[in-house]
DNA sequence: CTTACTGTACTATCACAGTAGTACACACGA
DNA sequence: TCGTGTGTACTACTGTGATAGTACAGTAAG
């Protein structure tokens, strides 16, 4: 379970691992039934506190994606795959409306626009294939 | 002056000033020696605190991009605009490519996320089309 | 039963963004 | 000169995100 915290991304860190918990189910890097680490582990693991880690379990429990397995953990409730692709795109799809607003806003052009959709997908294949 | 604010895309109010202040003198909306709103007018105008607006014209004095006029407002400095068009495209496509990285770790591939990009771009272009 | 782990709840503190209101020095124009 | 508008500075307050520490009920495994 390797999650990608960046604290100056804009996003909050707890809706971050809200985010990734749902990619992960999504892309079936969690499965059904599956449980996630725990709060404490979670918080380890990514050097921040156990409670905005708690704060996003507590809402992806809110949002049927996590399950209390009631002293074990927290599972990944069976039907929630669906629901998390659907999020994924939905998720995606806002940010980059938000983006492609500003850069219409901001007085460029399509043409400039798609140059520079081109040469960030190109950037972030190559910063992918490196990690 | 029009200024688009939202106050739920995440950026900071102030933040959204500075950029679109800087995309105004990239584009030429704003030219050099010509004046800014005042502090108290551009709070009215977008309903929201002049302490904001204050921020938002104190970072663009300390980026070079305004200038005090004692007495009578803020300038657009004469060689502000090329940094400007330099800023604005550094700012674009910092925001995506912090979207793409997120598509990317997602689980999408290249394919979905041009297909989302297309699909929001022209519903961007509509959105400008009708405002 | 005991131990260790689970999630949950609670208080307190800090930083930041934003609001609210006030005060001041300066410059323009009547 | 006087009034108005300019940027600037300051304190106080609220809400949110995050941290820190403690405590508790439940469960699995020894």
């Amino acid at each position: 379970m390797f999650l990608h915290i960046d604290a100056h991304n804009g996003l909050a860190v707890y809706d971050q691992i809200v985010r990734q918990v749902k990619f992960a189910v999504a892309d079936g890097t969690l499965s059904a039934g599956e449980l996630v680490p725990s709060v404490r582990e979670m918080a380890k693991e990514l050097a921040i506190n156990p409670n905005t880690v708690a704060r996003a379990y507590r809402q992806l429990q809110d949002e049927g994606v996590l399950a209390v397995v009631r002293g074990t953990g927290l599972a990944v409730e069976s039907g929630a795959r669906r629901g998390c692709q659907a999020d994924r795109k939905r998720l995606i799809r806002e940010r980059l409306n938000d983006v492609l607003t500003e850069a219409h806003l901001s007085g460029l052009d399509e043409a400039q626009i798609q140059e520079l959709f081109a040469a960030e997908l190109e950037t972030t294949k190559r910063q992918r294939g490196k990690s």
